[in-house]
DNA sequence: AAAATATTAGTACATTTGTTCTAAATATTG
DNA sequence: CAATATTTAGAACAAATGTACTAATATTTT
Protein backbone atom coordinates (compact mmCIF):
# COMPACT_ATOMS: atom_id res chain seq x y z
CA UNK A 1 0.00 0.00 0.00
CA UNK A 2 1.35 3.56 -1.11
CA UNK A 3 2.01 5.69 1.98
CA UNK A 4 -0.40 8.34 0.96
CA UNK A 5 -3.18 5.33 1.62
CA UNK A 6 -1.52 4.30 4.31
CA UNK A 7 -1.73 8.01 6.35
CA UNK A 8 -5.07 8.12 5.74
CA UNK A 9 -6.04 4.50 6.80
CA UNK A 10 -3.91 5.46 10.30
CA UNK A 11 -5.84 8.99 10.48
CA UNK A 12 -9.41 7.73 9.99
CA UNK A 13 -8.93 5.05 12.37
CA UNK A 14 -7.24 7.54 15.34
CA UNK A 15 -9.68 9.76 14.38
CA UNK A 16 -12.15 7.97 15.05
CA UNK A 17 -10.69 6.41 18.05
CA UNK A 18 -9.67 9.45 19.82
CA UNK A 19 -11.30 12.29 18.14
CA UNK A 20 -10.15 14.87 15.59
CA UNK A 21 -8.91 17.43 17.73
CA UNK A 22 -6.49 14.92 20.27
CA UNK A 23 -4.96 13.60 17.26
CA UNK A 24 -1.74 15.38 15.88
CA UNK A 25 0.13 14.72 12.59
CA UNK A 26 2.75 13.11 14.51
CA UNK A 27 0.26 10.23 15.89
CA UNK A 28 -0.63 9.38 13.13
CA UNK A 29 2.95 9.37 11.47
CA UNK A 30 3.50 7.46 14.67
CA UNK A 31 1.25 4.68 14.06
CA UNK A 32 2.61 3.64 10.74
CA UNK A 33 5.77 3.67 11.58
CA UNK A 34 7.18 6.61 9.56
CA UNK A 35 8.19 10.14 10.21
CA UNK A 36 6.22 13.42 10.39
CA UNK A 37 8.49 15.39 7.69
CA UNK A 38 7.64 12.42 5.69
CA UNK A 39 3.65 12.33 6.47
CA UNK A 40 3.79 16.80 5.38
CA UNK A 41 5.29 15.32 2.26
CA UNK A 42 2.49 13.63 1.22
CA UNK A 43 0.01 15.72 3.41
CA UNK A 44 1.81 19.33 3.71
CA UNK A 45 -1.38 20.68 5.76
CA UNK A 46 -3.50 18.62 8.52
CA UNK A 47 -6.22 19.68 6.93
CA UNK A 48 -5.43 18.36 3.70
CA UNK A 49 -5.97 14.92 5.61
CA UNK A 50 -9.10 15.84 6.69
CA UNK A 51 -10.07 16.97 2.96
CA UNK A 52 -9.06 13.85 1.59
CA UNK A 53 -11.31 11.86 3.95
CA UNK A 54 -14.08 13.75 3.07
CA UNK A 55 -14.15 13.28 -0.53
CA UNK A 56 -13.70 9.95 0.47
CA UNK A 57 -17.02 10.15 2.54
CA UNK A 58 -18.88 12.11 0.36
CA UNK A 59 -18.02 9.78 -2.51
CA UNK A 60 -19.63 7.28 -1.02
CA UNK A 61 -22.65 8.99 -0.06
CA UNK A 62 -22.87 9.93 -3.66
CA UNK A 63 -22.75 6.50 -4.80
CA UNK A 64 -25.86 5.55 -2.40
CA UNK A 65 -27.81 8.72 -3.86
CA UNK A 66 -27.48 7.50 -7.17
CA UNK A 67 -28.65 3.90 -6.38
CA UNK A 68 -31.67 5.51 -4.93
CA UNK A 69 -31.77 7.46 -8.14
CA UNK A 70 -32.14 4.51 -9.79
CA UNK A 71 -34.27 1.91 -7.79
CA UNK A 72 -37.28 1.66 -8.40
CA UNK A 73 -38.87 2.43 -4.65
CA UNK A 74 -42.12 0.70 -3.84
CA UNK A 75 -42.48 0.02 -0.43
CA UNK A 76 -41.09 1.56 3.20
CA UNK A 77 -38.37 -1.58 3.16
CA UNK A 78 -36.48 0.55 0.40
CA UNK A 79 -36.12 3.64 2.36
CA UNK A 80 -35.19 1.34 5.44
CA UNK A 81 -32.76 -0.05 3.06
CA UNK A 82 -30.82 3.72 1.87
CA UNK A 83 -30.62 4.35 5.68
CA UNK A 84 -28.90 1.30 6.82
CA UNK A 85 -26.62 2.14 4.04
CA UNK A 86 -26.00 5.19 5.29
CA UNK A 87 -26.29 4.52 9.03
CA UNK A 88 -22.92 2.43 8.10
CA UNK A 89 -21.19 5.59 6.16
CA UNK A 90 -21.89 7.26 9.06
CA UNK A 91 -20.42 4.97 11.60
CA UNK A 92 -17.48 4.57 8.77
CA UNK A 93 -16.55 8.39 8.97
CA UNK A 94 -17.83 8.66 12.51
CA UNK A 95 -15.58 11.60 13.42
CA UNK A 96 -16.62 13.57 11.34
CA UNK A 97 -20.56 13.75 12.34
CA UNK A 98 -19.10 13.60 15.82
CA UNK A 99 -17.71 17.10 15.38
CA UNK A 100 -19.32 18.11 12.06
CA UNK A 101 -19.52 21.61 12.82
CA UNK A 102 -16.29 22.86 14.03
CA UNK A 103 -14.75 20.92 11.56
CA UNK A 104 -16.74 22.57 8.55
CA UNK A 105 -15.73 25.73 10.05
CA UNK A 106 -12.32 24.92 10.05
CA UNK A 107 -12.22 23.51 6.36
CA UNK A 108 -15.18 25.60 4.57
CA UNK A 109 -15.22 23.48 1.38
CA UNK A 110 -16.23 20.77 3.73
CA UNK A 111 -19.03 22.72 4.19
CA UNK A 112 -20.12 23.93 1.14
CA UNK A 113 -19.61 19.94 -0.57
CA UNK A 114 -21.82 18.94 2.51
CA UNK A 115 -24.26 21.39 1.76
CA UNK A 116 -25.02 20.44 -1.80
CA UNK A 117 -24.67 16.85 -0.91
CA UNK A 118 -27.96 17.40 1.81
CA UNK A 119 -29.45 19.18 -1.24
CA UNK A 120 -28.91 16.48 -3.70
CA UNK A 121 -29.99 14.56 -1.03
CA UNK A 122 -33.18 16.30 -0.10
CA UNK A 123 -34.19 16.39 -3.59
CA UNK A 124 -34.32 12.04 -3.66
CA UNK A 125 -36.17 11.97 -0.57
CA UNK A 126 -38.99 14.09 -1.80
CA UNK A 127 -39.26 12.13 -4.95
CA UNK A 128 -39.44 9.19 -2.77
CA UNK A 129 -41.73 10.19 -0.37
CA UNK A 130 -43.95 11.29 -3.65
CA UNK A 131 -43.64 7.76 -5.12
CA UNK A 132 -44.57 6.38 -1.24
CA UNK A 133 -47.77 8.55 -1.33
CA UNK A 134 -49.31 7.85 -4.90
CA UNK A 135 -48.55 3.90 -4.17
CA UNK A 136 -51.00 4.19 -1.32
CA UNK A 137 -48.14 3.42 1.30
CA UNK A 138 -47.93 7.15 3.02
CA UNK A 139 -50.66 8.79 4.23
CA UNK A 140 -52.13 11.27 1.43
CA UNK A 141 -53.72 14.09 4.09
CA UNK A 142 -50.23 15.45 5.40
CA UNK A 143 -49.59 19.18 4.16
CA UNK A 144 -47.08 20.14 2.20
CA UNK A 145 -44.97 21.87 4.82
CA UNK A 146 -44.94 18.53 7.49
CA UNK A 147 -43.24 16.62 4.88
CA UNK A 148 -41.00 19.73 4.56
CA UNK A 149 -40.05 19.56 8.10
CA UNK A 150 -39.81 16.03 8.29
CA UNK A 151 -36.97 15.79 5.90
CA UNK A 152 -35.07 18.11 7.74
CA UNK A 153 -35.72 15.87 10.88
CA UNK A 154 -34.72 12.93 9.31
CA UNK A 155 -30.85 14.81 8.05
CA UNK A 156 -30.87 16.05 11.83
CA UNK A 157 -31.89 12.62 13.07
CA UNK A 158 -29.64 10.94 10.23
CA UNK A 159 -26.09 13.26 10.91
CA UNK A 160 -26.22 13.13 15.02
CA UNK A 161 -28.09 9.86 15.83
CA UNK A 162 -24.18 9.15 16.74
CA UNK A 163 -23.59 12.28 19.14
CA UNK A 164 -26.59 11.44 21.06
CA UNK A 165 -25.70 7.94 21.40
CA UNK A 166 -21.93 9.62 22.44
CA UNK A 167 -23.83 11.20 24.74
CA UNK A 168 -26.28 9.37 26.40
CA UNK A 169 -26.49 5.66 25.23
CA UNK A 170 -23.33 4.42 24.20
CA UNK A 171 -24.76 0.84 22.41
CA UNK A 172 -20.81 0.04 21.48
CA UNK A 173 -19.71 -0.35 17.98
CA UNK A 174 -21.95 -1.46 15.02
CA UNK A 175 -24.66 -2.22 17.91
CA UNK A 176 -25.64 1.99 17.75
CA UNK A 177 -26.08 1.33 14.04
CA UNK A 178 -28.56 -1.05 14.93
CA UNK A 179 -30.07 0.55 17.54
CA UNK A 180 -31.13 4.26 15.70
CA UNK A 181 -31.53 2.14 12.71
CA UNK A 182 -34.52 1.29 14.12
CA UNK A 183 -35.38 4.59 15.57
CA UNK A 184 -35.27 6.50 12.13
CA UNK A 185 -37.36 3.66 10.86
CA UNK A 186 -39.86 5.03 13.68
CA UNK A 187 -39.97 7.80 12.25
CA UNK A 188 -41.70 6.82 9.32
CA UNK A 189 -44.42 5.08 11.37
CA UNK A 190 -47.08 8.00 11.84
CA UNK A 191 -47.10 8.81 8.40
CA UNK A 192 -48.12 5.06 7.65
CA UNK A 193 -51.57 4.77 6.22
CA UNK B 1 -20.12 42.85 38.69
CA UNK B 2 -17.41 40.47 40.37
CA UNK B 3 -14.52 39.37 38.05
CA UNK B 4 -15.54 35.55 38.55
CA UNK B 5 -18.69 36.51 36.57
CA UNK B 6 -17.36 39.16 34.30
CA UNK B 7 -15.39 35.83 33.11
CA UNK B 8 -18.30 33.30 32.52
CA UNK B 9 -20.15 36.40 30.72
CA UNK B 10 -17.35 37.12 28.53
CA UNK B 11 -16.63 33.27 27.96
CA UNK B 12 -19.62 32.15 26.75
CA UNK B 13 -19.79 34.93 24.64
CA UNK B 14 -16.50 34.27 22.91
CA UNK B 15 -17.40 30.46 23.03
CA UNK B 16 -20.46 30.94 21.22
CA UNK B 17 -19.12 33.76 18.79
CA UNK B 18 -15.81 32.02 17.93
CA UNK B 19 -16.09 27.98 19.03
CA UNK B 20 -14.88 26.35 22.40
CA UNK B 21 -11.80 25.33 21.00
CA UNK B 22 -10.60 28.18 19.06
CA UNK B 23 -10.75 30.72 22.14
CA UNK B 24 -8.10 30.05 25.40
CA UNK B 25 -7.91 31.62 28.48
CA UNK B 26 -5.85 34.56 27.11
CA UNK B 27 -8.84 35.67 24.83
CA UNK B 28 -11.03 35.70 27.34
CA UNK B 29 -8.96 37.80 30.02
CA UNK B 30 -8.25 40.43 27.15
CA UNK B 31 -11.74 40.68 26.19
CA UNK B 32 -12.14 42.14 29.81
CA UNK B 33 -8.84 43.77 30.10
CA UNK B 34 -7.55 41.53 32.81
CA UNK B 35 -4.55 39.81 32.92
CA UNK B 36 -4.39 35.85 32.23
CA UNK B 37 -2.97 35.59 35.85
CA UNK B 38 -6.34 37.00 37.26
CA UNK B 39 -8.52 35.09 35.43
CA UNK B 40 -6.18 31.78 36.42
CA UNK B 41 -6.80 32.97 40.00
CA UNK B 42 -10.61 32.86 39.44
CA UNK B 43 -10.56 29.60 37.60
CA UNK B 44 -7.39 27.39 37.82
CA UNK B 45 -8.36 25.60 34.94
CA UNK B 46 -9.68 26.35 31.69
CA UNK B 47 -12.13 23.58 32.21
CA UNK B 48 -13.35 24.90 35.40
CA UNK B 49 -14.98 28.03 33.17
CA UNK B 50 -16.72 25.68 31.39
CA UNK B 51 -18.06 23.18 33.78
CA UNK B 52 -19.30 26.41 35.10
CA UNK B 53 -21.06 27.17 32.09
CA UNK B 54 -22.48 23.63 32.45
CA UNK B 55 -23.91 24.05 35.70
CA UNK B 56 -25.70 27.64 34.37
CA UNK B 57 -27.20 25.65 31.92
CA UNK B 58 -28.48 22.75 33.88
CA UNK B 59 -29.71 25.33 36.34
CA UNK B 60 -32.16 26.36 33.93
CA UNK B 61 -32.95 23.38 32.19
CA UNK B 62 -33.65 22.29 35.33
CA UNK B 63 -36.56 24.94 36.07
CA UNK B 64 -37.89 24.46 33.07
CA UNK B 65 -38.57 21.01 33.81
CA UNK B 66 -39.94 21.55 37.01
CA UNK B 67 -42.10 23.85 35.47
CA UNK B 68 -43.22 21.63 33.08
CA UNK B 69 -43.69 18.79 36.07
CA UNK B 70 -46.25 21.24 37.91
CA UNK B 71 -48.26 22.27 34.93
CA UNK B 72 -51.66 20.94 33.91
CA UNK B 73 -50.51 19.80 30.58
CA UNK B 74 -53.91 19.65 28.29
CA UNK B 75 -53.03 20.29 24.82
CA UNK B 76 -50.10 20.20 22.62
CA UNK B 77 -49.60 24.33 23.10
CA UNK B 78 -47.81 23.24 26.26
CA UNK B 79 -45.16 21.06 24.93
CA UNK B 80 -44.99 23.58 22.13
CA UNK B 81 -44.48 26.62 25.04
CA UNK B 82 -41.68 24.15 26.56
CA UNK B 83 -39.60 23.45 23.45
CA UNK B 84 -39.59 27.28 22.67
CA UNK B 85 -38.21 27.82 26.20
CA UNK B 86 -36.02 25.13 25.39
CA UNK B 87 -34.61 26.30 22.34
CA UNK B 88 -33.85 29.61 24.08
CA UNK B 89 -31.84 27.62 26.70
CA UNK B 90 -30.10 25.84 23.60
CA UNK B 91 -29.67 29.05 21.86
CA UNK B 92 -28.04 30.81 24.75
CA UNK B 93 -25.50 27.98 25.56
CA UNK B 94 -25.12 27.32 22.00
CA UNK B 95 -21.51 26.77 21.86
CA UNK B 96 -22.48 23.62 23.94
CA UNK B 97 -24.46 22.17 21.54
CA UNK B 98 -22.26 22.85 18.51
CA UNK B 99 -19.35 20.91 20.16
CA UNK B 100 -21.07 18.93 22.70
CA UNK B 101 -19.59 15.43 22.07
CA UNK B 102 -15.91 16.65 22.47
CA UNK B 103 -17.08 18.58 25.65
CA UNK B 104 -18.65 15.78 26.71
CA UNK B 105 -15.62 13.78 26.41
CA UNK B 106 -13.25 16.19 27.44
CA UNK B 107 -15.28 16.73 30.94
CA UNK B 108 -16.65 13.83 31.71
CA UNK B 109 -18.39 15.09 34.57
CA UNK B 110 -20.74 17.17 32.12
CA UNK B 111 -21.41 14.23 30.36
CA UNK B 112 -22.51 12.40 33.56
CA UNK B 113 -25.08 15.20 34.58
CA UNK B 114 -26.29 15.47 30.85
CA UNK B 115 -27.42 11.88 31.18
CA UNK B 116 -29.36 12.36 34.24
CA UNK B 117 -31.25 15.91 32.68
CA UNK B 118 -31.83 13.99 29.45
CA UNK B 119 -33.43 11.11 31.79
CA UNK B 120 -35.47 13.06 33.85
CA UNK B 121 -36.71 15.24 30.80
CA UNK B 122 -37.60 12.01 29.19
CA UNK B 123 -39.74 10.73 32.34
CA UNK B 124 -41.56 13.95 32.53
CA UNK B 125 -42.33 13.83 28.24
CA UNK B 126 -43.58 10.33 28.85
CA UNK B 127 -45.73 11.45 31.41
CA UNK B 128 -47.08 14.55 28.93
CA UNK B 129 -47.59 12.33 26.43
CA UNK B 130 -50.20 9.93 28.71
CA UNK B 131 -51.72 12.30 29.39
CA UNK B 132 -52.61 13.81 25.83
CA UNK B 133 -53.19 10.78 24.50
CA UNK B 134 -56.15 10.02 27.81
CA UNK B 135 -57.15 13.09 26.44
CA UNK B 136 -57.57 12.66 23.28
CA UNK B 137 -55.32 14.63 21.46
CA UNK B 138 -52.68 12.02 20.29
CA UNK B 139 -53.47 9.20 18.88
CA UNK B 140 -54.35 5.87 20.68
CA UNK B 141 -52.84 3.44 17.99
CA UNK B 142 -49.37 3.67 18.58
CA UNK B 143 -47.52 1.12 19.89
CA UNK B 144 -44.90 1.80 22.72
CA UNK B 145 -41.69 1.39 21.33
CA UNK B 146 -42.88 4.23 18.26
CA UNK B 147 -43.64 6.59 21.21
CA UNK B 148 -39.85 5.65 22.63
CA UNK B 149 -38.43 6.05 19.10
CA UNK B 150 -39.79 9.55 18.83
CA UNK B 151 -38.93 10.35 22.53
CA UNK B 152 -35.24 10.08 21.43
CA UNK B 153 -36.04 11.98 18.24
CA UNK B 154 -37.03 14.56 20.09
CA UNK B 155 -34.04 14.90 22.13
CA UNK B 156 -32.08 14.48 18.56
CA UNK B 157 -33.59 17.36 17.10
CA UNK B 158 -33.86 19.36 20.21
CA UNK B 159 -29.90 19.16 20.75
CA UNK B 160 -28.51 18.91 17.21
CA UNK B 161 -30.92 21.52 15.44
CA UNK B 162 -28.42 24.17 15.94
CA UNK B 163 -25.94 22.16 14.70
CA UNK B 164 -27.63 21.44 11.14
CA UNK B 165 -28.43 25.05 10.70
CA UNK B 166 -24.55 25.97 11.36
CA UNK B 167 -23.94 23.29 8.99
CA UNK B 168 -26.68 24.25 6.00
CA UNK B 169 -29.25 27.02 6.33
CA UNK B 170 -27.46 28.80 8.39
CA UNK B 171 -30.36 31.47 9.74
CA UNK B 172 -29.33 33.88 12.02
CA UNK B 173 -29.63 34.39 15.88
CA UNK B 174 -33.16 34.38 16.71
CA UNK B 175 -34.41 33.55 13.69
CA UNK B 176 -32.59 30.34 13.95
CA UNK B 177 -34.89 29.24 17.06
CA UNK B 178 -37.75 30.32 15.60
CA UNK B 179 -37.39 28.10 12.10
CA UNK B 180 -36.36 25.23 13.97
CA UNK B 181 -39.21 25.64 16.73
CA UNK B 182 -41.73 24.98 13.45
CA UNK B 183 -39.93 22.12 12.61
CA UNK B 184 -39.88 20.87 15.75
CA UNK B 185 -43.62 21.56 16.09
CA UNK B 186 -44.08 19.13 13.06
CA UNK B 187 -42.89 16.20 14.32
CA UNK B 188 -46.51 16.08 16.49
CA UNK B 189 -48.12 16.90 14.36
CA UNK B 190 -48.81 13.11 12.11
CA UNK B 191 -49.42 11.58 15.92
CA UNK B 192 -52.15 14.08 16.43
CA UNK B 193 -56.26 12.46 16.41
C1' DA C 1 24.97 2.81 -15.10
C1' DA C 2 24.26 7.79 -14.76
C1' DA C 3 21.16 11.31 -14.02
C1' DA C 4 17.05 12.92 -12.43
C1' DT C 5 13.21 12.48 -9.40
C1' DA C 6 10.69 10.99 -5.40
C1' DT C 7 10.60 9.60 -0.79
C1' DT C 8 12.17 9.50 3.76
C1' DA C 9 14.09 10.62 8.60
C1' DG C 10 15.58 13.90 11.54
C1' DT C 11 16.29 18.43 13.13
C1' DA C 12 14.82 22.89 13.99
C1' DC C 13 11.78 26.81 14.77
C1' DA C 14 8.09 29.88 15.74
C1' DT C 15 3.74 29.98 17.92
C1' DT C 16 0.38 28.89 21.04
C1' DT C 17 -1.34 27.38 25.26
C1' DG C 18 -2.26 26.29 30.01
C1' DT C 19 -0.51 27.22 34.02
C1' DT C 20 2.62 28.76 37.86
C1' DC C 21 5.13 32.12 40.40
C1' DT C 22 6.23 36.59 42.37
C1' DA C 23 5.49 40.89 43.84
C1' DA C 24 2.64 44.73 43.96
C1' DA C 25 -1.79 46.83 44.83
C1' DT C 26 -6.25 46.80 46.87
C1' DA C 27 -9.73 45.65 50.15
C1' DT C 28 -11.16 43.82 54.58
C1' DT C 29 -10.89 43.11 59.41
C1' DG C 30 -9.55 43.79 64.13
C1' DC D 1 -4.45 52.55 61.50
C1' DA D 2 -2.16 48.23 61.43
C1' DA D 3 -2.37 43.65 60.12
C1' DT D 4 -4.24 40.33 57.22
C1' DA D 5 -6.34 38.47 53.28
C1' DT D 6 -7.72 39.01 48.56
C1' DT D 7 -7.03 40.34 44.06
C1' DT D 8 -4.27 41.69 40.35
C1' DA D 9 -0.54 42.18 36.53
C1' DG D 10 3.21 40.47 34.42
C1' DA D 11 6.93 37.45 33.66
C1' DA D 12 8.32 32.86 32.96
C1' DC D 13 8.12 27.92 31.63
C1' DA D 14 7.26 23.55 29.70
C1' DA D 15 4.80 21.03 26.49
C1' DA D 16 2.66 20.56 22.17
C1' DT D 17 1.94 21.56 17.45
C1' DG D 18 2.26 22.57 12.56
C1' DT D 19 5.37 22.74 9.28
C1' DA D 20 9.77 24.01 6.92
C1' DC D 21 14.38 22.62 5.84
C1' DT D 22 18.30 19.52 4.95
C1' DA D 23 20.58 15.72 3.73
C1' DA D 24 20.43 11.01 2.88
C1' DT D 25 18.36 7.11 0.54
C1' DA D 26 15.57 4.82 -2.77
C1' DT D 27 13.25 4.64 -7.15
C1' DT D 28 12.53 5.73 -11.92
C1' DT D 29 13.96 7.33 -16.31
C1' DT D 30 17.19 7.85 -19.90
Amino acid sequence: MQTKEKILEAALSLYNEKGVNTITTRHIAASINISAGNLHYHFKHTDDIIQSLYNQLAGEFDEQVSEMESARVTDLSAIVGFAEKSFSIVYKYRFFFLNFVEIGNRIPAIKKAYQQLTARRKKEFTGVFQLLIRNGIFRSDIPENIWSALLTQIFIVGDFWLSNNELTNQFQGKKAAKEYGKIFEAMFYPYLK
